[in-house]
Order: C-alpha cells, then structure tokens, then sequence
DNA sequence: TGTACATCAGTGAACGCGCGTTCACTGATGTAC
DNA sequence: TGTACATCAGTGAACGCGCGTTCACTGATGTAC
C-alpha cells in the first residue's frame, strides 16, 4: 500500500512516484541479478545511494515493497498475455497463449517465481489483493481460451464440474465448467514445463525446453 | 560430504550416525513446520539441546547439511515410486505413479520443495552430485514407464527425439526417446500440478486437486 | 582387572556480517500571502 | 515579485536480532597395555 502522503498531484508528488519506480526498478534488477537471494531494503538504498531508513518515505514495509512488486508481476504477465492472444484466430491463440507464458517466463525467471515459487521467508502469500490477482490472471487465462474450441475433448467429472462452475460463480463469472477446467490444465503444464526449464532441469539434461512445449501445444490441440 | 572421522566402527560411530540422522530430523522438522524458513544450523542445535558449533562434528557445513538432505529427498522419492510401481500390472502403472508422486509431494512439500524449488539463497544447486541423483530419478521414471504401452500416440520431433537420445546415452542407457519423451511429459504434467497445489492455488479455488489428477491421468492414457 | 593415555564431543566467547525498523534531526523546496 | 512558513525527503545513530563459522578449551569416554 502507498504510503498516504502527498495525495495533490504537485512536483513532489511527481518526483515520488519517480523515486518509487526507481526503487522498484532495482528491486526487481538485484532480484534478477542473483546479487542479494532475496529482497533487501538496505541493499536497494544502497544502490540507490540513498540511506535505508530513506525507502521508509516510500515504501511502509519490506513486506509492502513486495507485495508491490508480486501485483505488479501479476499485472505485467496478464498483459504480455493479452498482447499475444487478441485478434488471434481462435485455431491460434492457444499456441499463441502458450508461447506467450513461456516467453515471459524465461524473460523474467526472477519474477515468475515471485508469483509462483513459496514466497520469501515470512512471507503472506495469501493476503487478500494476491489471490485477487492470481484470479484476475485466471480470468485473463479463461478469456483467451474461451472459443478456442466449442466442444473440449476431455470433459471434468461431475464432481470437479461442480467445483469449477462454484468457483466461476463466486468470481461473478458464468464459465463453462468445461472450459474452466481447459484452462487450468493448461495453465497447470505450462507452469510444469515452465518451472522446471527455468531451473535449469531441462537444460542438464541436454533438451531443448521449446520443443518440449510444442508437444505440449500438439497435445493440447489434438485434445479438441 | 561426510566429516571423516572414527571410521572404524566403534561405539562412538554408532552415536555418530544417530547425532548425524538426530540433526537431520529436526532439520526437515523445522523446514516442515515453517518455523525458520531456511535451514538455520543455530536453530537446529537449539532444539538437539546443544550449542551451534556442536553441529560441525557432524557436518562441514550449513550447505553439507543441505546438500544431504536433498539428496535423501530424492532417494525416498525414488523408494516411494518404485514401491508404488513394481510389480504393477503395465496398464496401471502410469496411474499408480502418477499418485505416488503427488502422494509424497503433498506428504513431504518441504522436501518436494527442496528438489524442484528454487534452492535456498546462495546454495549452487548443480554440484554433481545432485544432478546424478536428479538424474537417476528420472531413471526410476524410465524404469517405471518402460512397457506401459507399446506405442505412444506421441512422438517426438526428429530433433527432440536427437537430443533424447543423446541424454540416453550420456547415461549409458539406451532408451526409446518415444518413452524418454513420454516420462519428461508425465513428469513436467504431475509437477504443474503437484506445485501449484502445494502452495495452495487450487485450495484457494475450490478445487479438489485430485480430481485434476484424474483428469490428466485420464488424459495421458487416452493418448496411448 | 587397573591404570595411563589418546581421542574427540561439546562449550562459550568471539568475529564480522547483514537484516528491518525507529527516532530525532536538518536542511532544502514548494506554497501562500 | 519577495518573503515567511509549512512540508517533507533524507540522514546517521541506534536497537535488537540472527546468521555461519573459528578458536582455544575442558572433560568425559573408549582403548591399549
């Protein structure tokens, strides 16, 4: 949460959203640069040439810095998501759903962990606007599945139907339990493949992660 | 890597390996139980009852003790796998593996963490030894797929099914890449799920991870 | 069986480090008159 | 346009904490004679 402060938009106000994003900025560079393993305050204002206390201007917590950087990660993967899949031709956009996912993945390993891997130490992953966000990048999952394919080769038991439409229901969404449980296989490989390519699994074995994921996609297609 | 000494056999290595197997108790006992969220060999020793440079008569290292700890991860993997599928009728052992895994994951997510997570800060995850010991658990996977079914709908591409062979032979097997592709695709499948389920992404839908599981398991027989 | 000795598990003090966070402060900067 | 004032970004010291690891030590214990 920001810290309230400044609310009328003058120069300083200007400044600080600046000074917020800088910090941001290097947060998420030292994250990927594998320098401190986990978020440091001090390491950041360090960087920044600043004093530690200093962040405290612009950040209530730790804790808060994070959780910043998790929604913003959310944010920017459902984008990415977007930009790949509108105006696809339905035949394409899983593919294109697919390779989106990876693609960001791989780009940013660093912050696809934030969203997925166990958070930091003593971390709450749970607080209420995280699981919003995880929601919202399942309803970005569903809306680009949604007429990729009328009839889903392999329909949810009876019991997990019920499940997913409850879960459709309580979001405010009417879903196709059908295509809901799609878009969760889906999104469960990807994140198999994915997680285990940017650990480097793939990688000692000597296999080429893309071409594990055009199985994949094959797979998914030939599901239909 | 073991501390040497006492290697005679004496009563005094007996203690040995029971302070060392004592350790390592507690050790998965507080990663389990979240208290601290990384190993802490101070923490350890606090609760043997014993000061922390007490723990270094038994291991040379905060990462030795680590680096036992995956290692033992991955043989029970092994062990629960290989006791779920020997001896399996060939049509129901992609089933019962499939359970096993998830079955130990969800038993043990600390230790499945441990595996496939990202490893705790500073700890290089790809000693040798550890990549064998990867490695030879996807030996058991090969072992435990092997026969399930003649031809699997699958194939690989040319150029995967190369650089499977290649891994084969770098191991001095001599596998199928037909059934090599096939285990890398259980396995990369099960740990989607298996991993987001043990961070609590379908619990906090409403979902019943199992019936997921039945649906893939469906899924990867109906491809035979 | 009894004694002398070597082994070695465990201690407590210490080192140097980094962490998140608070606090009282100073000094520059934008703002209102 | 010039001046007085309120705001607030940033500082440096401090708190209390925990970490992995080293070191010189002491005292119990198994072992060899």
């Amino acid at each position: 949460m920001v810290v309230e402060t400044n609310r009328r938009g003058g120069i300083r106000a200007r400044l600080r959203t600046e000074v917020r994003d800088d910090v941001k900025r290097i947060a998420l560079r030292q994250l990927a640069e594998g320098g401190p393993p986990t978020l440091s305050v001090n390491a950041i204002a360090k960087e920044l040439g600043v004093s530690g206390p200093a962040l405290y201007r612009y950040f209530t917590s730790r804790d808060d810095l994070l959780t910043e950087l998790v929604l913003d990660a959310y944010g920017d993967l459902a984008l990415a998501i977007e930009a790949a899949t509108r105006r696809q031709d339905p035949a394409q956009r899983l593919a294109a759903f697919a390779r989106a996912y990876r693609q960001w993945a791989i780009t940013e390993p660093h912050r696809y962990r934030l969203l997925f891997a166990q958070p930091t130490p003593g971390y709450d992953a749970h607080r209420d606007s995280l699981v919003d966000a995880a929601q919202r990048l399942m309803d970005t999952l569903l809306d680009a599945l949604t007429d990729t394919e009328a009839s889903p080769g392999q329909r949810p038991s009876a019991k997990l139907a019920g499940q997913l439409t409850a879960w459709g229901r309580k979001r405010g969404l009417d879903v196709d339990p059908a295509v809901a449980h799609r878009a969760i296989v889906v999104w469960s490989r990807l994140h198999g493949l994915v997680s285990l390519e940017i650990e480097g699994n793939f990688a000692s074995m000597g296999v080429d992660a893309e071409l594990l994921l055009d199985g994949e996609i094959a797979a998914l297609s030939a599901q239909d």
